[in-house]
DNA sequence: AATAACGTTTACGTTAACGTAAGTTTGATG
DNA sequence: CATCAAACTTACGTTAACGTAAACGTTATT
């Protein structure tokens, strides 16, 4: 257990640049530990690293992917940490939910499109 | 017909700044028009823009949302052109649809974490 | 006629998210 | 042991998407 990656191997799974990495690191939104200098990413790592790409393709910035990673391994203990905490998930939830409604929007725009595309098409034969 | 509209109407109404606006015309996702060296929008330009808003919401850029704005009003007449603009609407309802998937995920994920929150905050009265 | 109030252009500044290059260190291998 | 690939640090460069400031023109209102 405990799988460990080099920082290569993570970049080439994931598709990005050891620079990239490096630049997570600076963040504070990757972690690794140190074999005499040389980084060796957990597999919680390469979890983390995952959400942060996938914050990217939803057009997240590192910032707000970071805050997301904090919600899910809320070892938070207060009461009131909790509380405030939920309150951010919902939040969160409430401007991805408006997000989907823009991506069906533009879904619809699209079929649309070529639905025009299509007949113009069937016109030209 | 052909409601008009100042820089500042048009600004107010999105929320945006006039520079924002100046700025989608100099990337050519604006043609207001000018009366005496005053910008008059179109509600054309107003439709635009509410499709520009939505794509960075998307986490399009702008560039990106161009090129969907020229699917929309495909005034296209070659085959050919309408061949490839078909191609590249479909190309681009896969991307939607990948991120659709992405934000789903990332729903249940939330959805995860706030039952486990609000589990502990049980645990803790 | 002076002074807001709004619009315009020009141009330099800023931030996020890396890219790129130069030089150094280290571990493995012929 | 030499060298060679892979990892490291440091630091400056780049691009998108505006922000911000300065300097100016037009209208309209007091």
């Amino acid at each position: 257990m405990s799988e460990q990656y080099s920082i290569r191997e993570l970049a080439d799974e994931f598709k990005v640049t050891t620079r990239t990495l490096r630049f997570y690191e600076e963040k504070g939104l990757l972690k690794p530990q140190r074999t005499k200098q040389t980084r060796r990413y957990s597999s919680s790592d390469r979890t983390r690293l995952r959400l942060i790409l996938r914050g990217k393709r939803l057009g997240l910035t590192l910032e707000e992917s970071s805050a997301i990673i904090l919600m899910y391994d809320s070892k938070q203990k207060n009461t009131d940490q909790l509380a405030s905490l939920i309150t951010k998930i919902r939040e969160k939830r409430e401007k991805l939910l408006e997000q989907k409604k823009d991506l069906d929007l533009m879904l619809l725009d699209l079929a649309d499109s070529e639905k025009r595309c299509l007949a113009e098409l069937n016109k030209q034969d």
